[in-house]
RNA sequence: GGGUGCGUGGUGUAGUCUGGAUAUCAUGCUGGCCUUCUAAGCCGGUGACCCGGGUUCGAAUCCUGGCGCGCCCA
């Protein structure tokens, strides 16, 4: 309800300096309202109390008294208890839906443009893509798409796990493997595990593992290649889980650690510039304050470990750098698990004391919380290892599937998968995505394809049920985009002040990085659809209405269609 | 031990930044509603702010001290 507030202001305004009120005491009070059965916008006037020296009912009757007929063409305001409650009319409301109906953009607006960084995803190369994975990619991918939608120049970076120390060893069991000439038959299943287990038992293994990774690390071109056929063959997998997933990220979007390799000593140098870097055990380190270990003792941040192998701060280091200089950023995010925050807390301080970064550049952890499983552990499989994204994936799909078969038997097989996957992927996305990404949240098959509840199938369904209003009598959705739109029922109104709310809940959501700010509005509209569409016909009313309610329909269809879309998630036709 | 996040009806959650009225929504349980646009739905009932202190006219929200759970600490 802003708009109701920005309205409101300069009305208010006049009324309030009467009383002798200054701007700063009264314009935070104007706020929407805490309880929408009183009204959208209220005003509590108990706090200027003290500086008129009245009680707040009749400095509320006052103000009433004051705004006269001023705000007819807006809102109701009555006076209750202290609080001035503004209810918008049924005019202003259809003409902000007016608006909204006609603009391709659903009345959001394009904010000045910033180039913005999103960390997301961040597989390792030579193995499978798990549920670990899941949320960064899907919380990741709606900011994204967000903030992208807002106007501003998103760039995505998948910060692949493709370089290190564990490199030598899968090299060398490429080797062994006899896969190094074709590497088609590399079975990410176990390629990893099994390289570990015989680093760790075959001290022969071992020793060439390491020298491996000394002439991966000297760039001897005949292990590069190796390398890379590893790398690739990840991208394949990684290609094929995002275009299952329905997410944006493709191979431009690659910015691996050994991207940043070359760019590690210069780090060092620069923070020894700085005069940052310490000795400690033969590794060079940055103390900073207010860190402390279990001991009590100075946590530092290891840049360059004893061997003269780098750490993952010296490559967030390097990153943050390329950014400001190559990628022309001063925005970042890191969607990464709230587990990581010391260390982004860490690397942030040291990136603002070596100045590689001032203090303008908003470097920002976005953490989430876990998934858990319904025995209340973090989510594993059977066996205990991680879930594969993959067969989350296709077990959404086919349970989603079962679901569409026996609830609307006559959509054709092609049809009906063509829905079980936007059903099935839009229901991991959705549960995901629904909840403040603070909390940890449980992995629930039955309630997240359930289409009782804040699910996706119920936003997807309310969507679905339009587009059959349109269907059934071949009416042109476009045709509706000119009518006028009158709100006379309750219903109704309800539903357009859902609407109203959708580009605030977008701004709000970007601002906090809180996709769930947009599903809960989504939500309320979803939920404000369907109580209208129980009880207002549509296409058996009279001509007037009729087209008023059509219009309403076609605008709650795209609002919805666009607002999942922001989250990733597809909106059937039919289902 | 230090740090950090979380704690709201039986269950899951919104609201906490920026204090405001009778605390949101869902699910569960329960009672109603289909010869009419998709009942995959709608309408009603039921039921909650971890505990103690403080600040305030007013605290789920701010401060402070506990308790419980998760996560992190070469």
């Amino acid at each position: 309800m802003r708009d109701l507030i920005e309205v409101l202001h300069p009305i208010l305004n006049p009324v309030m300096s009467d009383m002798g009120l200054l701007e700063s005491d009264w314009k935070d009070l104007v706020s929407s309202s805490t309880d929408t059965s009183f009204a959208d916008v209220a005003m509590p006037c108990h706090s200027l109390s003290k500086v008129l020296r009245k009680s707040p009912l009749d400095i509320a009757d006052e103000v009433l008294d004051k705004l006269g007929d001023s705000t007819s063409k807006i809102c109701e305001v009555t006076s209750v208890n202290g609080f001035l409650n503004f209810s918008a009319n049924a005019k202003w409301l259809s003409n902000k839906l007016q608006n909204s109906l006609a603009d391709e953009r659903l009345g959001v607006s394009i904010e000045e443009n910033r180039t913005i960084v999103i960390d997301y995803s961040s597989p390792n190369v030579a193995k499978h893509m798990h549920v670990g994975h899941l949320r960064s990619t899907v919380i990741g991918d709606a900011l994204n798409r967000m903030l992208t939608y807002k106007g501003h120049k998103v760039v995505a970076e998948n910060h692949i796990g493709d370089w290190g120390t564990p490199f030598g060893m899968l090299i060398e069991h490429l080797i062994d493997l006899g896969l190094d000439s074709n590497s088609d038959f590399i079975d990410f299943n176990s390629f990893y595990s099994d390289a570990r287990l015989k680093f760790d038992s075959d001290s022969e293994f071992a020793t060439r593992s390491r020298a491996r990774v000394v002439r991966m690390q000297a760039s001897e071109p005949g292990t590069i290649e190796l390398w890379q056929m590893l790398v690739d063959k990840s991208l394949i997998h990684f290609n094929e889980v995002y275009q299952r997933m329905d997410v944006l990220l493709t191979n431009e979007n690659i910015a691996g650690e050994s991207k940043y390799e070359a760019t590690l000593p210069l780090i060092v140098d620069k923070l020894e510039d700085a005069g940052l870097l310490e000795e400690s055990e033969g590794a060079k380190v940055v103390y900073l304050d207010n860190w402390t270990n279990r001991e009590g003792e100075p946590l530092p941040l290891i840049i360059q470990k004893a061997d003269g192998g780098y750490n993952y701060a010296t490559s967030d280091l390097a990153c943050i750098l390329d950014r400001i200089e190559n990628v022309g950023s001063r925005e970042f995010l890191y969607v990464v698990g709230a587990e990581q925050a010391q260390h982004f807390a860490m690397v942030f301080e040291v990136a603002r004391k070596a100045n590689l970064m001032d203090d303008g550049v908003k470097a920002i952890h976005v953490p989430f919380g876990l998934v858990m499983g319904t025995d209340g552990k973090k989510l594993a499989s059977r066996t205990g290892g991680a879930v594969h994204l993959n067969d989350l994936l296709m077990e959404a799909v086919e349970r989603a599937d079962s679901i569409v078969a026996d609830k609307n038997p006559s959509l054709s097989e092609t049809d009906r998968a063509e829905v079980a996957e936007m059903l099935g992927i839009g229901a991991i996305k959705y549960a995901d995505l629904s909840t403040d990404r603070n909390n940890n949240y449980t992995f629930e098959w039955e309630k997240m394809l359930s289409f009782d509840g804040n699910t996706a199938p119920y936003l997807q369904y309310a969507h679905a049920r339009i587009c059959s209003i349109f269907s059934k009598e071949g009416i042109d959705r476009k045709s509706t985009r000119q009518a006028s739109i009158n709100l006379s029922e309750d219903r109704e109104l309800n539903l357009g002040r859902a609407l109203i709310g959708f580009p605030e809940s977008l701004d709000s959501a970007c601002l906090s990085h809180s996709p769930h700010k947009l599903a809960t509005q989504l939500h309320t509209i979803a939920q404000a659809f369907a109580s209208f569409y129980e009880a207002c016909s549509v296409l058996g009313s009279e001509e007037e209405v009729r087209e008023s309610r059509l219009a309403l329909c076609d605008l709650t269809a795209r609002t919805l269609q666009t607002g999942l879309g922001l989250l990733g998630i597809a909106s059937p036709q039919r289902m």
